[in-house]
DNA sequence: GTCTATATATAGATAGAC
DNA sequence: GTCTATCTATATATAGAC
């Protein structure tokens, strides 16, 4: 979106810049973070990270950007392997369970919009909607293909909302627990007593 | 913990601080939030400010010990009332709804503290982290109650963090969509299952 | 594209009169 | 306990040589 991603000796900086930039905003939030902190941090002169970018708002749009991409360019096919709901449901556990304990920072970053949103920028916004929507899109898509719901959005989009509030809950205790994960197990026993609470056939009861 | 919360004209000053201060940063974070913010909002001088908590980390830790006890003392007692495990389990999902929806900005000032943790005081870790326990026994307790675990706390244990990380995931859900409640009835679904799922004689099926 | 040097604003914090 | 005035550090951002 801002400017191709692999080239010479500046595009290497560019990428050293927003990896720190990246991993700073993730520890200490937007606000805490400081130029002068990424520059001692990356070893380039505060002047480069303007000329690069043109402003902090600027890195932080592009830090954010380049999460997302990442983010979701990692998420497996929504169309869930498996010949029956179990194996898929089971499957789609498991993938969504490592993109999570994957991607931590990147989650991190995307979560902490949410305490300096006030004041960010449209484009910092939009980047994180962005985000999200996809995400949601994303979720929404596998469980329906893992519960056989082309006839009932409506139940997808709650499995989905399920899910992903999950997920946010799960990277909020890590900020006090480190090393919590996404307990895939309860999950699933919710997930698939909602889809029977809407009449979905989910052969073979829960326990 | 820190004084008397109800005398003449200094109290005054020092609960005028507090409220500006905990709404500030509930709004934009620690780090973006500025002495001189908080004093130009609450029309006391910064010096008045120092005075009275010593440093902007000692108006923060005050502003959650504040948000901690008054969210703590809003909590219903953890023996939910209701004579059957319907009555009981709809008591405490009316009552956690409640309280997430009447305590936005503390839950969100608690939540905040994330993505600051890695530079704020012990003594605002532990402040927090008081409150995390206590709010995590509570559930624990009335959880137990409506179920009947008192010889299953390993079980109260997972419902109760269940119950918890979804309440979060809400909390992270409005900050991209304000007016994004507790969806209390999913939750129902889930927690019955979850309870079945362990053993625990569940009277009647979810659906 | 990267460097040194610097402009300008504001941050957190204090001094001391009242 | 509250005020004005101020210290010092650091913040974002730019200028201009190389």
């Amino acid at each position: 979106m801002t400017e191709a991603p692999a080239r010479g000796r500046g595009a290497r900086s560019r990428d050293a810049i927003l990896d720190t930039a990246g991993e700073l905003m993730a520890r200490h939030g937007y606000a805490a973070t400081s130029i002068s902190m990424i520059s001692a941090a990356c070893g380039l002169p505060v002047s480069s990270l303007y000329w690069h970018f043109g402003s902090k708002d600027g890195i932080y749009v592009a830090v954010l950007e380049r999460a997302q991409t990442t983010l979701l360019a990692a998420l497996p096919p929504a169309e869930v392997p498996g010949r029956d709901l179990d194996e898929r449901l089971e499957a789609f556990l498991t993938e969504v369970g490592d993109a999570f304990q994957r991607h931590q920072p990147s989650v991190r970053l995307l979560l902490g919009l949410g305490m300096v949103q006030q004041d960010a920028t449209a484009a910092a916004v939009a980047e994180v909607r962005h985000y999200r929507d996809a995400l949601m899109q994303w979720a929404r898509d596998a469980l329906s293909c893992v519960f056989g719901l082309r006839e009932r959005p409506e139940v997808a989009d709650e499995l989905a909302r399920f899910t992903l509030r999950m997920a946010s809950g799960t990277a909020v205790a890590r900020w006090f627990d480190a090393g919590a994960a996404l307990e895939t197990g309860p999950l699933r026993v919710a997930l698939r007593a909602l889809a029977a609470h809407h009449g979905v056939a989910v052969r073979g009861a829960p326990e």
